[in-house]
DNA sequence: ACTTACCGTAAGTGACCACTTACGCACCTG
DNA sequence: CAGGTGCGTAAGTGGTCACTTACGGTAAGT
């Protein structure tokens, strides 16, 4: 899937991975994530747009303040992107137990 | 793990996940990535030195060449982490479901 | 209506990173 | 030993991105 590098590349940055982890903990509006974590408030409010966009988390407005929550949409299109590879590995394994090496090329 | 965050950088960029899907599929010399590769040489190298540091692929040498394969390490790690947050997602959902939204704070 | 609180966006800047060229080293071939 | 191939590393550079300050907009409080 597409989301899946979207997905990699929100969680690459380690501020945003941060972010990311203390919604999956528990709803956080941006002003508690902005003073749990040493940047500023912008900041967060541009890291959660790229989660959101990512698919990894969500938005809803409660009176003044914004909750962002876990989505695990996310999650499972990176899982999906993972598991293709893990199957791969395991039947290139299973080949060359089964199959000594022979030269190629 | 620690390495999971590896990981996540090391697919972040998209030469190095083709170049991991490349390795992934079978096992390549440097010289067979780099040339179905729109980089140079080196860079593929620098890309294969990240992948292998996040336990992504492994090296041997085969006479004059040197060959990169998958490794499931790496995969497996990220896999750890997701899952996570991933049980942590149903977890807070169920309760969620089981319990009305109460006030707090 | 005025003030305060909370948030998103715009603009600008510094640092990191992916890439290139140049170079040195190990292995195979004649 | 000399020539050729394959690879990794060093040094330098351009582009991207994470961060900051400044600003506008919406919701609650008095």
């Amino acid at each position: 899937m597409a989301r899946a590098a979207a997905v990699l590349v929100a969680l690459g940055d380690p501020t945003r991975r941060q972010v990311f982890e203390r919604v999956a903990g528990r709803p956080h509006s941006v002003g508690e994530l902005a003073e749990a974590l040493p940047v500023s408030r912008p900041a967060v409010s541009q890291h959660l747009k790229v989660l959101k966009q990512a698919g990894l988390v969500s938005d809803m407005a409660a009176g003044n303040r914004r909750i962002y929550r876990m989505e695990p949409r996310g999650l499972q299109d990176l899982r999906a992107y993972l598991d293709h590879f893990w199957n791969q590995a395991l039947a290139a394994f299973k080949t060359a137990v089964e199959q000594p090496p022979k030269e190629e090329g």
